[in-house]
RNA sequence: GGUCGCGUAGCUCAGCGGUAGAGCACUCGCUUCACACGCGAGUGGUCACUGGUUCGAUCCCAGUCGCGACCACCA
């Protein structure tokens, strides 16, 4: 045993903690035990430790830290996202403040250079932050998703599903982003809510009135987009336009004539019921005009201009204008030319880039797609087979429902920082889709049969979670077949946040179940979003943001670790509040500080397996029947992810029965009990903080260890400790002991009520105990005298004149405190503990005088009731006995 | 419009057919020899509302009100 100080030093201990498990090798595979594994959701390589990691992280570090514990082969794969977008627009930003040339006039391979070098300097900050955590990742199986091995992956798994059809290209409208001039997934759109107009324009029928009718008035919100219209549609059942149909407007400005046609889209209670239809720029139109052969007229460029193409006749003055400086211009000259026939405010749902935050453009533009409608059906059937299941399940409905409405996945993005789309075009335009420039090349001298020509790289990169969606098995080595794969594919459990499940989880089984046949992971668990301590979402706008570190800073790691951990229920956020990481700070203290009092009465930790049925105190068993309980109760909630239940049974464990109950009473027995009782005590608190250290070892590993180090008299290390998985279970013994801790709770309780100095000692007297009830009181007499303040115990038939008298366990008690009592207090406490009993008493009498419930209800239901009415009434007795003697006096 | 969730003690949350729980906060005592980041004792709840099912409902069902999230749509 090593002295320890008075309190914890977290910043000194937590970094020597972990780099001693690290440089023992803790954190690699183990054994041979049966293999778990969790693969990290890859942090993005510009990203720093925000609460939402610090949750996850701990939860899978428990989970991680709890199977080792339990002998399994434990493998916590690291690794690192390149995230496209966001890291080329970091590095965009600093060459920009570095007042660097623009990535474009150093050209792409130079730029690429930048990333990697930024990559090397600054890339890696997350990692020492979750080592900060605590997190038991194995480092030296990092990987990156750029890296050889995963970049081979991907070009593997391309080529194949290319080649099998499930890749392809195709000119479509696309979210098109025009900040960072890429093309971004349907996800990546944010749709939000903004005060907007509705303009209403008159399109003037080209061949004169028809009925008296001579224009067409269209409803739009977007005016700049009618320089490219390609029709009016109307409701085929719109009897105001039904003589329309099939004639011909002339489109203001541009001077082109479009056919009003009748198509299922419009709705007659919209608008004016007649839509303009802009089929480069507008996915509903794009639908129209498809079905009807309108043509597309793309009126602008990749920053979102208005340009002149020789397919549209944007007029010059529109050449290079912005699309919002092009909608005042149009507004202006419609209603120059009197053909503006309404404003109306509306709220429209805008689509946002959730990175560049700028109003997405649909775009007509060519890009990669996967198949993502053909890839969802196994993946959907092996959540729906269970093969893996979510935790908590009803979020397999959010995954259901996207997988069932899935659309075309747009993988390709005009960025220079990701995996370049392996693909290779001849002069002619062929496209070469090959793992390698050389196969490529292969592949095109048999097209030219024979013939070497130039080939030239598709430009695009792919959508990060291309790489990610491969994550469970190209870090494991894939496509190799590795004795990783072997060992933990699939991996057991994925836990990630709700917003995750489209982008990632969805993608995973995709790729998993189309290139493993397998799932990628047995369980998924959907952990809670991490709210203020006002339940608000944090943000950065609002500046109520947590930052861990500053938690840990203050606190240490395990606190927070626990604090996470307690709140981590199901199906609900949790809100992160100082005061609560400040509270199991204090449990931290808690322990330590039995630990001490362990020390001082020089009770180490052995290697001893310690074996609680050669305990014959009742005390020490009832230790140990509470402490394979607890242990059980852990094991079980973990196995659930119930890691709030988790965390409750350690700390009432910890708290409550060990330190309030067990070293409480213990300490008589070390004081002046014999000295094989306090052998066989010394021996069962040590079993206790054992239990405990090891137990919470998964959730506070910082402050187990070290306790544990600084208690251990044998060799062995907290390492070498297997999850408890004895039970023992004495029912006698917890049920002694359970009297005499409510015994003494009801002295103390009514000592206080009737005010009694708490520092004098007072007798106990038993009326007329059951010889049972005698053999307890005279067994715990040391127990109850030192923690009821109890000068001697006594039997007797009737109580002392002025006495305080309590009833508890079926028996009256007499505190004699004639001098001290305080009559009225003492008459108060009665009554009230009378009329609780009567209050049961009559409640049970009621549902046992009603034949229905005698008749129906189960009946072991109504024993119980039974065994209440004669508790009660006997405890009423016996209170209002206590009563009469209090009033004769 | 579709889907999911939530309304339980002042706060943050467990519980979810048969005596309403925890932590924090609050009140009153305590320098009791492990711990004042502590010890002991307390206060505090028609479990949102209305119906229904049931011997019995905080728990199940239906509806209402309030709050939130996601997806889709709105020319």
């Amino acid at each position: 045993m090593r002295d320890l100080p008075k309190t914890f030093d977290h910043n000194e201990a937590e970094p020597r903690l972990y780099r001693a498990q690290e440089e023992a090798g803790l954190f690699k595979p183990q054994g041979d035990g049966d293999p778990y594994a969790i693969v990290i959701p890859p942090p993005n390589v510009t990203g720093s430790l925000h609460v939402g990691h610090a949750l996850n992280n701990t939860l899978q570090d428990i989970l991680c830290r709890f199977r080792r514990r339990q002998g399994r082969k434990v493998l916590w794969q690291y690794g690192v996202d390149h995230a496209g977008i966001a890291t080329q627009m970091v590095v965009e930003r600093q060459m920009a403040e570095r007042q660097e040339p623009h990535r474009r006039d150093i050209g792409r391979d130079a730029f690429v250079e930048k990333v990697w070098a930024w990559k090397a300097e600054s890339g890696g900050m997350i990692k020492g932050q979750l080592q900060r955590l605590g997190a038991s990742l194995d480092w030296s199986r990092e990987r990156f998703t750029m890296d050889e091995g995963l970049s081979a992956a991907v070009r593997r798994v391309f080529v194949q599903l290319y080649n099998e059809g499930l890749i392809y290209r195709d000119k479509r409208l696309v979210n098109w982003d025009p900040q960072f001039q890429t093309a971004i997934s349907d996800l990546e759109v944010e749709n939000r809510e903004v005060n907007g107009k509705m303009w209403n324009f008159a399109y003037p029928l080209a061949e004169g009135p028809v009925d008296g009718i001579s224009e067409i008035v269209i409803a739009t919100t977007r005016p700049e987009t009618m320089l490219g219209d390609g029709a009016v549609a109307v409701h085929p059942d719109d009897e105001r336009y039904t003589n329309l149909i099939g004639k011909k407007v002339r489109l203001p400005i541009v001077d082109r004539l479009i056919p009003i046609i009748a198509d299922e889209y419009p709705d007659p209670e919209l608008g004016t019921g007649a839509v303009k239809i802009t089929g480069a720029h507008d996915f509903n139109d794009f639908e129209v005009a498809r079905r009807h052969d309108i043509p597309l007229i793309v009126l602008m460029d990749a920053e979102a201009r208005m340009i002149a193409t020789s397919e549209n006749d944007v007029p010059k003055r529109y050449h290079g204008v912005d699309r919002f400086d092009a909608r005042k211009m149009v507004i202006a000259e419609l209603e120059e030319m009197g053909l503006l026939r309404g404003i109306d405010d509306k709220v429209i749902m805008q689509p946002f880039g959730d990175r560049s935050g700028v109003v997405i453009e649909p775009m007509l533009t060519d890009q990669w797609y996967v198949d993502a409608k053909t890839l969802a059906g196994p993946a959907t059937e092996a959540v729906r087979s269970g093969k893996t299941k979510f935790v908590p399940e009803n979020w397999s409905k959010t995954y259901f429902n996207w997988m069932e409405n899935i659309e075309p996945w747009c993988i390709s993005r005009q960025l220079w920082w990701g995996h370049r789309i392996p693909v290779w075009y001849g002069p002619d335009g062929t496209p070469f889709c090959a793992e390698t420039e050389d196969d490529a090349h292969r592949l095109a001298t048999e097209h030219y049969d024979g013939e070497a020509v130039e080939l030239t790289q598709d430009t695009d990169v792919l959508d990060t979670w291309f790489s990610s969606a491969l994550w469970p098995f190209s870090t494991l080595g894939w496509p190799d077949e590795t004795q990783e794969l072997q060992d933990f594919y699939p991996t057991a459990v994925l836990s990630t946040a709700f917003d995750i499940i489209f982008f990632w989880v969805a993608r995973m089984m995709m790729m998993a179940m189309y290139f493993k046949k397998e799932v990628p992971f047995h369980m998924v668990y959907i952990h809670a979003l991490v709210r203020d301590e006002n339940g608000q979402k944090m943000s950065k706008s609002k500046g109520n943001v947590v930052d861990p570190l500053e938690y840990m800073d203050a606190f240490g790691a395990d606190p927070l670790r626990f604090t996470l951990a307690s709140q981590a229920t199901q199906g609900r956020d949790l809100s992160l509040s100082k005061q609560r990481v400040e509270g199991y700070r204090n449990f931290r203290t808690k322990l330590w500080n039995a630990a001490r009092f362990l020390q001082m009465r020089d009770v180490p930790l052995t290697d001893e397996n310690i074996d609680p049925s050669t305990f014959k105190l009742p005390l020490n068993r009832w230790l140990a029947h509470e402490a394979t309980r607890m242990s059980a109760g852990v094991a079980s909630a973990l196995e659930a992810f119930r890691f709030d239940e988790a965390a409750a049974a350690i700390y009432q464990f910890t708290w409550r029965t060990y330190c309030d109950w067990c070293l409480e009473l213990a300490k008589p027995i070390l004081d002046e009990g014999s000295s094989a009782d306090q052998a066989e005590t010394r021996r069962a608190l040590s079993y206790g903080l054992k239990t405990i250290l090891v137990t919470l070892e998964p959730f506070m590993p910082f402050v187990c260890r070290e306790l544990y180090d600084a208690m251990n008299d044998g060799i062995q290390t907290i390492d070498d400790q297997r999850w408890p998985t004895e039970s023992f279970v004495d029912d006698s013994a917890a049920e002694q002991m359970e009297m005499v801790i409510a015994l003494i709770s009801e002295i103390r309780s009514a000592r206080t009520e009737v005010n009694v100095p708490v520092a004098a000692k007072i007798d106990l007297i038993a009326l007329s105990p059951s010889a049972d009830v005698a053999q307890t009181l005279e067994v715990q007499s040391p127990a109850i005298r030192r923690l009821a303040r109890i000068e001697n115990i006594a039997q007797r038939a009737d109580p002392p004149k002025g006495a305080v008298q309590i009833v508890s366990g079926g028996t009256t008690y007499a505190l004699p405190v004639a001098d001290v009592i305080d009559l009225s207090a003492e008459l108060a406490r009665l009554d009230k503990e009378i009329a609780e009993a009567a209050a049961q008493l009559k409640k049970a009498e009621g549902k046992l005088g009603n034949e229905r419930f005698v008749s129906k209800a189960p009946p072991a239901v109504v024993e119980e009731e039974k065994a209440r009415v004669a508790k009660f009434s006997n405890e009423l007795e016996q209170l209002s006995a206590a009563k009469k003697r209090l009033e004769a006096l």
